[in-house]
Formats: C-alpha cells, sequence, structure tokens
DNA sequence: TGTTTATGACTGACCAGTCAGTTATAAATG
DNA sequence: CATTTATAACTGACTGGTCAGTCATAAACA
C-alpha cells in the first residue's frame, strides 16, 4: 500500500548533513538547509530523526561505527608493536583528513561543552579505545623489548596528537589558506619521531 | 547612569565573554548572558563590540598577543634546540590546557569554517608562528648535529600534535568523565619521545 | 549647560519543531 | 485488466520562542 521503500535514506540524510554541519558547525546549522540538501523537506527530515541533536549523535554513531574497526587492529598480541603503531597512524590519518570523518571530532571540539552525554558516548566509543589500543601496543612494545619503558599513556596521547593536528590542518587552516600538508609525508614524519621516540637506545636528551 | 572609570571595561568583558563562549561556543552564546555576566546591560556591551563576531575576534587577537610571548622564546640563535623544545612543550602545555585559553584554538577547529577570515587571522599570527618557530629550531639542531636529518616542517606539527590533544584532553573530555591528565607528566613524556625521535642515534626502526 | 555613559524596552529576522492535509502505491476487489 | 481501498511517505504552511542589534530616554559628570 505505501510508496516506495526508500532504503538508503539514512544515507542520504547521513551525507546531507555532514555536509551541511561540517560548513556551519552544530548550533548555526540549518534543518531546512540539510533537508534540502538530502532533497526532502524539512518534515520528512523529522520523520526519521526526533530533532537536530539526535540526528548528530546518530551521525556521531555510525561514523565511530564504521571507522573503529578500520584503524584499530584486530590482532595486537603477535605483531611487532612498531608495525602495529606505523599501521595505526598511517590509517588514521588516512581516514580523519577526510572532512566527513574530521566533522565529528571538531564539532565535539568546538561546540562539545553544551552536550556533555554526547562527549562522554565519543570518549567512551571512539577516543579512549584508540587510546587503549596504542597504550596496550606500547606496553607489549616495552615488554618485548622493542620499546624502552615509557609513560605509555600519555606517549599514546603523544601519537594521537600527531593524527589530530593533520586532521586539523587539512580540514580547518587548509581551507583558510593555509600552505597545504602532504598526508602521506606527515605520516612519515610522525611515524618515523614517534619510533624514534620509543626506541630502546634512546634517551630523553638535554 | 554612574560616570565609573571604565578602563578595565574592556577585560571584564573579556572575562565574560571568554567565559560563555567556553561554554556554549560561538553560535549558541547569547550577548545577553555575557553582558549579564560583565555586569553590564547589552546594549552597553555594543557601546564597546560592534558585534558579537567583532568581540570574538578582539578576543582571539587579545589571547594571541598576550600568548605569543610567553610561548615563543624570543632568541632561538645560541640556546640548544633541545632546551628550546622542552621549554616550548612545558609552556605551552600549560598555558593551553587553561579553559579560557583553550577557548579560541577549539572555536576556530569548530566552527571556524563559517569564518574564514577569523581562521586566516589565527593561523597567519598564531599557528604559523609557532609552526615557524619550531620548525627553525629543529632546522638549527640539524645544522648542528644535535638532531638527525628530519622533515623539520612536519615534525614540528608533530610537536604542536602534542600540545594540542593535551588541551583537547583537558577541556573538553575531561569535563565529560575522561580519567584526568597530569599536564606535567603528559610533558615530560611528549618531550621524551619528541627528543628521542630527534635524536642523532635513532633511526626510524621496524 | 552640554556631553558622556548607561539601559530597558523594543524589533525584525530567523529557525526548530508541528500539523493538517496530499500523494503514491501495494494489494484487495470486481 | 481496471478500479477501489488502505496506508505509509511525504509536504507547505504555520507557530512559538529566541536573539542580535537598535533607540529613546535617563542619569552622572564637567
Amino acid at each position: 500500500m505505501p510508496r516506495q521503500i526508500p532504503d538508503d535514506r539514512d544515507e542520504t540524510i547521513f551525507r546531507a548533513a555532514r555536509e551541511v554541519f561540517a560548513a556551519q558547525g552544530f548550533a548555526a546549522a540549518r534543518m531546512d538547509d540539510i533537508a534540502k540538501a538530502a532533497g526532502l523537506s524539512k518534515a520528512t527530515l523529522y520523520l526519521h530523526f526526533a530533532s537536530k541533536e539526535e540526528l548528530f549523535f546518530a551521525l556521531t554513531q555510525e561514523l565511530i561505527d564504521r571507522m573503529l574497526p578500520v584503524v584499530i587492529p584486530s590482532d595486537i598480541g603477535d605483531v611487532p608493536a612498531p608495525a602495529l603503531i606505523r599501521q595505526i597512524i598511517g590509517t588514521a590519518m588516512q581516514q580523519v583528513t577526510r572532512p566527513d570523518v574530521a566533522l565529528v571530532p571538531r564539532l565535539v571540539i568546538g561546540e562539545g561543552n553544551r552536550f556533555p552525554d554526547l562527549v562522554a558516548y565519543y570518549q567512551e566509543h571512539a577516543v579512549s579505545r584508540i587510546h587503549h589500543a596504542l597504550q596496550t601496543i606500547i606496553e607489549h612494545g616495552v615488554a618485548r623489548g622493542e620499546f624502552r619503558a615509557v609513560d605509555a599513556r600519555n606517549s599514546a596521547r603523544s601519537i594521537m596528537g600527531g593524527i589530530i593536528v593533520t586532521a586539523i590542518w587539512k580540514t580547518v587552516l587548509e581551507p583558510a589558506g593555509a600552505d597545504s600538508v602532504d598526508v602521506e609525508a606527515m605520516a612519515d614524519a610522525h611515524v618515523a619521531m614517534v619510533l624514534g621516540g620509543l626506541q630502546v637506545e634512546a634517551g630523553a636528551g638535554s
């Protein structure tokens, strides 16, 4: 009896929402614009998502579910730690420099203070998992003698830092006229610095 | 009605504006709230700043002018590069983990796409200067044989990364329930990793 | 007195969310 | 096959509230 089953509706809406949120931020994004970008009326949009906030939250979940498996290696046990770190940095940097992927972390950083639950979710499901994976890999590396005895928790944060700057540079600074970053070269430089810093023969210098 | 000495007016307004912008973001911040927090009426606020955007821009300029001299050492010439890097990381991390300082970069990241001129200004006057200082220090270090021949431009970005994650962790994640970062320990760990990665005897590993 | 500093009250635009009503179509009917 | 029916998918137009920015007026000073 009803009309066609628009199966990819949600994906269409997500795509439109990502565009508008990325360009306007959360607060300044208009549901009308998202609807228009998706080729829908605003009322139809509200048939799929109960509110602007819920739409953004769905977007966040979708992104996390799609990205985490790509970024975090499934087997952390027997692979050499340096190779794992190299792989994570490469993959994560490649992913998070895409505007549609950088969107969520960017808005969490900028507007998250108004949405503690969203930040908590993002922290728990994305940040903390990546952080934990890196920390574990470092600890394995130390245990195996591949790395020197470092502060794994904070070193993992340093690794994440290089990924985040790159994402910000690419999606925020570069569109505003900053000189462009070569993501692959940046990944190589970051890997070199990180592995150099973790290697057994190195000390803290100065 | 009273005609007080409104000399510290701007500072009062800045303080109030930082509070409100930090809590609400740019778009969702209300000028009424900023006025109230400054103990002023909104109309009076508009006697000092022509628009919300101009107020935020003034805030940005004030912050940059106040922070850059603290973070960037005046003499980069003869001091050993490792000491300079240690100093910059320590100072920058200490500064930028303060909510009122993190404010501007956070909003640039989240809502900057709507204000290209602001981002360009921030990039040119803050990001690019710190980046350039770090790059120069690394290049000097390489020239003097303190560091191995690295990609200075991208290595400088890695250094900035560790500072930025710490700021975000402290001002965004931590208020939402993430485990707290010990800023000093984080600075030490980052310095160790960076200097280890730059040191002459180290290679890229794996 | 005139000038400067202040404000309460106002306005015009904007926008999230709603709703009464419309359209498309699968299936039941003849 | 043509027609009716049931109903999910959809929408234009509306509302209630919010908020940046303005202005007429008042108080404090010189």
